[in-house]
DNA sequence: TATTTTTGGTTTATATATAGTCCATTACAT
DNA sequence: ATGTAATGGACTATATATAAACCAAAAATA
């Protein structure tokens, strides 16, 4: 038994998951890659590929990520060296924000 | 027994991945969320939330989209409607391309 | 400083993603 | 039209992602 809790994600996840299997899939035909040849190029199975390409929510970002670059899909409109720019400055803003946040004031005195 | 083939990822998928749960962290702390409160809203565990913010390539696409979107990180630099937007060009691109492609025309006859 | 909460990192059990087959259908190319 | 390859959709077995419950350390507020 054991209750399968099915997890729904919002509209708009569905969407970018979804738009980006689109995109792969057109960018994949446009260069006239075979399924299995882009499923062996990312190491992942063909049906994994359909999966990503039909916007499967439950993919791992890794091996949809690994298909978008193969095919050509630019994720964050930039190439690797600006990629890797964006991650020095998230790491430096992120070092300025404190290192963990506390939720709410904890209420010591409303008795009114 | 049965041997476990570890797949690794480029480094531009790694990097991309990673930036994305850094993002994702500055962002949450910038709106000053805990880690269990985004994972509540996000219906995901603490843990998976600490991979996806850790750049993990396995987690899944929807969980990390779903946390990025609770938290403000904008995928694709662009809102719901404009999402829809482009999945319709999407979709309208290729349909204009061949349904299926073929590997290379068989050499048919190459004696010489 | 004291106190409370957040966070990081474990461990374990269960659900499920994935690979690897298979087959039927479609669509390309001759 | 015919042959050939690509695709879509099953199915099964296995690896692993995930949730949940821990604990200890770090950090924020009073």
């Amino acid at each position: 038994m054991s209750k399968s809790v099915t997890h729904s994600y919002s509209r708009y996840s569905r969407a970018a998951a979804g738009l980006l299997g689109k995109l792969i899939r057109a960018a994949r035909k446009q260069r006239r890659l075979t399924a299995q040849e882009t499923a062996d190029r990312a190491g992942i199975s063909r049906g994994l590929l359909q999966r990503i390409e039909k916007g499967d929510p439950k993919c791992g970002i890794g091996a949809v990520f690994e298909v978008a670059t193969i095919v050509g899909v630019q994720l964050f409109d930039a190439d690797e060296a600006a990629l890797a720019g964006h991650t020095r400055q998230a790491e430096q803003h992120l070092a300025l924000l404190p290192k963990s946040v506390r939720r709410s004031p904890r209420t010591v005195t409303d008795d009114f």
